[in-house]
DNA sequence: CCGAAATGTCTATTACGCTAGACAACTATA
DNA sequence: TATAGTTGTCTAGCGTAATAGACATTTCGG
């Protein structure tokens, strides 16, 4: 928890956003819990060795992204601090896991397809290349604010109706449920993390240069026959991946 | 694999860094593993709408990191393409994991200390606070490339030898076994990306805005009792972690 | 009610990021 | 050997980031 509050300077990120970045990574480790305010702009502009202007920019970010919100001769206020811990184990269910972390969680279908499987997703699906499989992009919400979105492959055989189902269940294990599939379970999960490109800024409400986690996973029924391939980008500073063994 | 080549003005983050970012992904997705080259500047430069000269200055940054090494009336030459697969599993041990994917593994101890246990840190290891314990901070290389470093905590009572044993030994592992610990289990992992600071951009020896996967960790023995509580650094350009369920 | 402390706003200056265009130097191929 | 394709280098100009300083405005405590 000491992270280092120093900023560098000709790396191509603009000390503005460095220091939004430490500053709103200071605010989600709880470090101004007590007061639930930012430190006033000049201590801060000398923690930094930076300029006063400088950190307004910051703050003028993270009040933009909602996270502060400063008010004239008292200083800035903290509004919202969160970081939802997602479980991932041999039995990951998205809905589920987040449990009562939040009052409202919705996932929403932005568009599926039919197309023929090819390279990691027939390997990972373990079908022939060029099989046809359903494609569903989703995002998923907690109380409003954007947490991760998802490419999901599915065999088109044996679940050809999971963009309908899903659309009208709302939740990909009832999806299955629907089509015969009561239990699955997770056999292999892969993370990386890395920065967000325009699709994933857009659609998870990031500001530019932020971070996503990366994981592409592969579920499978309970005989060991893959159901279901999947790439999900979460909102690094949103959550906090609890894996359970 | 079809992320989008598009990069976003006044952002705080330049350009140039951005691209640099895009092309390294690019590059350990494997992207160019045909011509064993990156694209002509000009047609960098057209896919993403910017002059030349800023490509240039992405290309000179992933030179300057030894990614890349550009030839005089050829083109640019990938050098390097790596992302080692790191498991994590009940069972996690560091060197044993990554195996034969890097000739030389090494873990060097930087520092150790004797304190008291306190906050997350006692709880983890489920001793009352202010109880000794040992701190070890390590930096891991494969191939002479730091991957992670790490800062991890073990109870003063059973484990004191530990900085002296891990010094002899090399290895944790090792030095539990040293201890009269044969055998331990990983009981929690959570993850965690974001930024690097100061520390550990030095340590690991990244760019400026390089991202982190923060895991912490406790380890426990056979019978449940936690051994080690570990937080662990990786360098997330350099690893991919690997979920075994 | 005054003054300290905090944020808000303005001007001026310097350094860097990015664009634009032109041409040199080098490599490979026909 | 000529030529197309690629990287290397230079100049010029513009907009943004960052610095510096001064002062206004608001809040809160004594």
């Amino acid at each position: 928890m000491n992270a280092k509050k120093t900023v560098e300077r000709q790396t191509g990120v603009a000390l503005w956003r460095q220091i939004a970045d430490l500053i709103r990574l200071s605010i989600s480790n709880g470090d101004h819990d007590q007061t639930g305010m930012v430190p006033p702009e000049t201590v801060l502009a000398a923690q930094f060795g930076v300029n006063r202007h400088t950190v307004r920019s910051a703050l003028a970010a993270l009040a933009d992204e909602g996270l502060v919100q400063a008010i004239q001769g008292r200083g800035t206020m903290i509004q919202r601090q969160e970081r939802l811990s997602f479980p991932i184990s041999r039995r990951t269910r998205f809905s589920q896991g987040l449990g009562d972390q939040a009052r409202d969680i919705e996932a929403k279908l932005l568009a599926h397809e039919t197309l023929p499987a090819v390279g990691e997703i027939a390997t990972g699906l373990q079908i022939a290349p060029g099989t046809a499989c359903v494609q569903l992009d989703l995002v998923s919400s907690a109380d409003g604010r954007p947490l991760s979105c998802s490419t999901s492959y599915f065999p088109m055989e044996r679940f050809g109706q999971m963009a309908e189902q899903f659309e009208r269940l709302g939740s990909i294990t009832k999806a299955f449920a629907a089509q015969g599939l009561a239990d699955y379970v997770r056999v292999s999960t892969e993370l990386v993390a890395r920065h967000a490109d325009a699709d994933e800024l857009a659609l998870l409400r990031l500001s530019p240069g932020a971070i996503v986690i990366a994981a592409t996973a592969i579920n499978a029924d309970p005989d060991g026959v893959p159901v279901q391939f999947s790439r999900t980008r979460f909102a690094a500073d949103r959550v906090k991946l609890k894996l359970e063994t």
